[in-house]
RNA sequence: GGGCCUUUAGCUCAAUGGUUAGAGCAGGGGACUCAUAAUCCCUUGGUUCCGGGUUCGAAUCCCGGAGGGCCUACCA
């Protein structure tokens, strides 16, 4: 069987990690345990990019070296995927030597091919900002904002990848290849740059004027500029490996995927003679309270601190339930608390204390073997046959937003079912055959509590695990056998009580 | 300038061209007491952004317009 392999971007280690970081993580992380579950071999990759002249400033400016600053930065972001339950397989830096190997073997090889070139370049350099500068960068009037203090004009030698003789080839891909861009219509905005001509791209900086990166074999003067060093993770994590690429998903930003990865990334995958990855999917962005993201404005929000106040399923939740992936959202914490209380606390959390409850108090917190099954039973089964065919299937298309709302539709179709057999009267009647409805009612309960938490093991994983726990319940090793109406709960003693998501304290 | 996406209830979202456009939350009324002031039932709420067209039939397909978002190459 072909590993299901799975990457995020790697995160550019220019700055703690925010919202933005976290959704990535989650989102791929709740694809790549679906995938688990559904019987797939799953080998999972995130990491950091930490190369580039931004880092090099930074490390600068503190007055360390840049290997020192990367050092601190780096560990924030594997604490992050840490606090997030992210179960990746490996965790990749650019500045490790297993990468910067597999680099330098693939430039040397498409040098050596001829498909890498040396040219000069003449154009505005602005020394103040260290960069070139470009017509668009103009004011108005022609003249260049003040920002960038003097601007010269000089000629530079730099290295060049040919992209253009691909391009033909990557539009018949594209367009043969369905899957290989999701969500689909974002293909067509691939397609839509790739109807001009492409120019060769450049992939060096000359060393006096970018130190910190990776040095070209062929050509020491020179260090390989963002793309070939970034893009190129993906495959040195696994090249050691066998039956690993090629890629199985990209997950990315819909920021990067026009025109490194939907353009560059197949381009040099296929020069250098290795298969491309099936499929791209590029997610939206989330606003904070209707604002863009950013630091300057204060209005982020710090992953790590809400996880410790809410709980990391809280926000896992909300992330995936909240978000329609592809398109952007807005997080706010009236929405979150929206979810947070209606969907997890009152409705899943609240079955679950119930449940134990009143296993408890009428039963001595043993699941009983369910007597006779009536109507009321019967449509909380077809409620989950239903609930069960309807979710995986999103799940399957990424629809993880509608899915979570099916199966959360089976959570509050089991609290109607409590509300109609009362098991608090049956439990304080004498009469045998309301003794015997009680344990139909409760044995119906427990496993339907069984049944629709598996639904959310992929993006609740902890929360699961917690109510297998309550229930006395070891779940086995294939989960599709989970999803399976039975008596397996019988005999099992339950916890008394539970407060899965406890509400939070209110501010006064 | 060119192009792409988007607009459905107060909010977040559903609806292979096919009954009277549906859920959740919020709002209103009621029931219940096992439970985290919880749960359950009933209910208010729509010119599907606007205007045309195709069709027996349009939220859905086509044309035009409006609002919102985004892309537009080697950032050398």
């Amino acid at each position: 069987m072909k590993t299901f392999y799975i990457t995020t971007a790697i995160d550019y280690v220019n700055g703690s990690p925010h919202l933005g970081h976290a959704y990535e993580k989650v989102l791929t992380d709740v694809i790549a345990r679906f995938r688990r579950m559904m019987g797939e071999k799953v080998y999972f990759l995130t990491g950091t990019d930490e190369h580039g002249q931004k880092i090099q400033q930074s490390a600068r400016a503190q007055g360390i070296e840049p290997q020192d600053y990367v050092d601190g930065i780096a560990p924030e972001f594997k604490a992050m995927c840490e606090k997030l339950e992210i179960s990746n397989d490996d965790f990749i830096r650019t500045t490790e030597t297993r990468h910067k190997k597999v680099v330098c073997a693939l430039l040397l090889q498409l040098f050596d091919k001829g498909e890498i070139y040396k040219a000069e370049y003449e154009g505005y350099y602005s020394t103040r900002q260290e960069q070139f500068l470009q017509d668009k960068d103009r004011n108005e009037d022609g003249s260049w904002p003040e920002i960038y203090g003097e601007v010269t004009q000089i000629t530079e030698s730099n290295y060049f990848f040919k992209l253009a003789g691909y391009q033909e080839w990557l539009i018949e891909h594209i367009k043969t290849h369905p899957e290989f861009i999701i969500p689909r219509y974002r293909a067509k905005q691939v397609l839509e740059f790739l109807a001009e001509p492409l120019n060769d791209l450049c992939i060096s900086r000359p060393k006096e004027r970018l130190e910190w990166g990776i040095p070209l074999p062929f050509d020491p003067d020179f260090v390989t500029y963002v793309w070939f060093d970034a893009l190129t993770n993906y495959y040195s994590a696994v090249a050691d490996q066998p039956d690993m690429w090629p890629a199985s998903f990209h997950v990315i930003g819909k920021d990067i995927l026009v025109p490194p990865h939907a353009v560059y990334w197949p381009i040099i995958l296929q020069a250098c003679g290795l298969a491309l990855p099936q499929s791209i999917l590029a997610h939206g962005w989330w606003s904070i309270n209707g604002a863009k993201m950013s630091k300057s404005t204060g209005n982020f929000v710090e992953p790590a601190q809400f996880v410790d106040q809410f709980g990391v399923d809280a926000l896992r939740y909300f992330l995936i339930r909240e978000m329609s992936v592809g398109q952007d959202s807005d997080f706010s914490m009236e929405q979150f608390l929206v979810r947070y209380n209606s969907e997890l606390a009152n409705n899943l959390g609240n079955l679950v204390n119930r449940t134990l409850n009143m296993t408890t108090r009428f039963a001595d917190s043993i699941v009983p073997a369910p007597a006779e099954l009536g109507e009321p039973e019967a449509i909380l089964q077809a409620a989950w046959t239903k609930a069960r065919d309807e979710s995986i299937p999103l799940f399957e298309q990424f629809q993880f937003n509608v899915g979570l709302e099916r199966a959360m539709s089976f959570i509050t179709a089991t609290n109607t079912y409590i509300q109609q057999r009362e098991p608090w009267k049956l439990g304080k009647s004498e009469d045998p055959a309301d003794q015997a409805l009680l344990r139909t009612a409760l044995a119906t309960m427990a496993e339907a509590l069984r049944l629709g938490s598996s639904l959310f093991l992929a993006v609740t994983p902890s929360s699961v695990a917690k109510i297998r726990g309550v229930l006395s319940y070891e779940a086995g090793p294939v989960w599709k056998d989970e999803l399976v109406w039975d008596n397996r709960l019988t005999g099992n003693a339950v916890e008394k009580t539970c407060i899965l998501f406890p509400r939070p304290e209110k501010k006064s």
